[in-house]
RNA sequence: GGAGGCAUCGCCUAGUCCGGUCUAUGGCGCCGCACUGCUAAUGCGGUUUGGGUUUAUCGCCCAUCGAGGGUUCAAAUCCCUCUGCCUCCGCCA
């Protein structure tokens, strides 16, 4: 949710925002109309019930009075302000009723409206759809396979080659898009694990291993019930959800607190398996693991002052780029344009490895700056010495397993279908410098 | 799954039986001021959160006693439902 004062002092901004994002600009008027109307309906309530409490408070000494009144005249008298009272405070009981049915009703009019606004776009943020980033860096050189006189195999050949993967069994138990790692593959996630927590804890994030199974206001405040929602699992019988990221889990951990500015920034590192339903992308990716229903990925969450949210995000960019950097994979940086960003960021920057059977990058991570988006949804705020405000939050992928995989396997294998593993994994592997096929 | 208990404004706590004087008590912590060689102690004042009103300050109004309903002129207090935590029993990775 964005501040609601900037839609009554300067909705342009946020018709800007929806135009940048191509999403609805007259969504801003029915919002202005229904703040207003929320705020008339409020306040009328606040008025009638303020007299219902004046007047309740003259019922309660008046009875004491006609309990002690001793002769008839007095006690009929009493007796006959009571009643006029009471009289009256029926009536008033019963339009403070009303009234606080329609400030209600008005009040959830306005925040169905206000769950349908994005975040404000960062205005750094090239404009347009998903083809309109900007590449800010490639880094490393993609080898050349023509050259050292081999076709590359793709990802899924090596893996099987090497025993590291089983989509076929998969399918069988679970369906397709969903995979096993085996033997080696497995030992490789595991040892991506330790390295990503290894690179996360020496710079002091707080390591987490978090539920993936949330409550709808989990889901909801982190912004994945809106046009996301479709790739959302939910569990019907129990109305909950399987996270597509621990950083639901990772949101929701502060939901509802009030942080001490000096304990901020709160840097921390998920753990977490996550669930995506891939609705909308049939016939995309189908071969091999880089699209499935299930994976293991390490997620990083800060959350910290808004004023440093902008610097933050570039330092979870930095810790990206380290750990791909120690994976010797060749890679760029694009800034996100504004009709691809999730509804709760303002601006994102994915992280592209090459994948030489492609011949083209595609995303391994991805980092957002939600601002205070998330943190107004799940009531997060921050004290300082000037009082209590929405903090803002940021999240960055640190390992999503199997995309890493699919580089490592492609950019590092051989003409003998063998895979060189990176110096910075050895020492998670017991000191094993090469993956060779089974048999 | 069964039985019982508990939930109050940072923490602890009074209030709930018997509805109105609750504008929610007191302590701790914290903030400000005073006093004081310094510190400490002491005294005085302040200290939930959200919304509205106000140019702003001061102030005023409304909501908020785990959540949501209900009864009533009036609910922390009475009734119903739900959630969480604790204890015991059963089952179980």
């Amino acid at each position: 949710m964005i501040d609601p004062q900037i839609l009554r002092t300067d909705p342009d901004r946020l018709r800007e925002s929806q135009r940048r994002r191509g999403e609805s600009v007259e969504l801003i008027d029915d919002l202005i109309a229904s703040d207003v109307a929320k705020r008339e309906a409020q306040t009328r309530f606040d008025e009638l019930r303020n007299e219902q409490k004046l007047l309740g408070k003259q019922i309660g000494p008046l009875q004491g009075a006609l309990k002690k009144a001793d002769d008839d005249a007095a006690k009929a008298k009493a007796q006959a302000e009571v009643d006029d009272l009471m009289a009256q405070a029926q009536t008033l009981a019963e339009q403070v009723k009303a009234a606080d049915a329609a400030a209600t009703a008005a009040g959830e009019t306005l925040d169905a409206l206000w769950l349908q606004v994005s975040n404000l776009v960062n205005l750094e943020s090239p404009v347009g759809g998903e083809e309109d980033f900007t590449v800010l860096e490639e880094i490393g050189t993609p080898r050349d396979f023509a050259a050292e006189g081999f076709e590359p195999r793709d990802h899924l050949e090596i893996g099987e080659l090497l025993g590291a993967i089983d989509v076929e069994r998969g399918a069988k138990v679970s369906g397709s898009r969903f995979f096993y790692l085996t033997g080696p593959g497995a030992m490789l996630e595991i040892a991506l694990l330790n390295l990503a927590m290894q690179q996360a804890t020496a710079h002091g994030l707080i390591p987490m291993i978090t539920p993936t199974l949330v409550l709808p206001s989990a889901m909801e405040g982190t912004g994945f019930l809106g046009q996301a929602a479709e790739n959302v699992y939910r569990i019907e019988q129990d109305d909950m959800y399987l996270v597509g990221t621990s950083e639901v889990p990772l949101a929701g951990y502060h939901a509802d607190e009030i942080i001490d500015a000096d304990q901020l920034p709160l840097r921390y590192a998920g753990w977490s398996s996550c669930f995506r339903r891939e609705a909308g992308s049939y016939g995309k990716d189908t071969r091999g693991i880089i699209r499935v229903h299930q994976f293991d990925k390490v997620e990083m969450f800060v959350y910290c002052r808004p004023e440093d949210a902008e610097a933050e995000h570039a330092r979870l960019v930095a810790w990206e780029k380290e750990f791909i950097d120690a994976l010797e994979i060749p890679y760029r940086v694009i800034d996100v344009a504004t009709g691809d960003l999730g509804s709760s960021a303002a601006r994102k920057f994915d992280m592209e490895a090459w994948i030489p059977t492609q011949g083209t990058y595609r995303e391994i991570t991805s980092t957002s700056n939600t601002t205070e988006f998330q943190a107004r949804r799940l009531k997060i705020r921050m004290r300082d010495e000037n009082g209590t405000r929405p903090l803002a939050t940021l999240n960055g992928t640190l390992c999503a397993m199997p995309r890493v995989i699919v580089a490592l396997l492609e950019n590092h294998q051989q003409a003998d279908g063998s895979v060189v593993i990176p110096m910075a994994l050895r020492p998670f592997l017991g000191g094993q410098e090469v993956f060779t096929p089974a048999s």
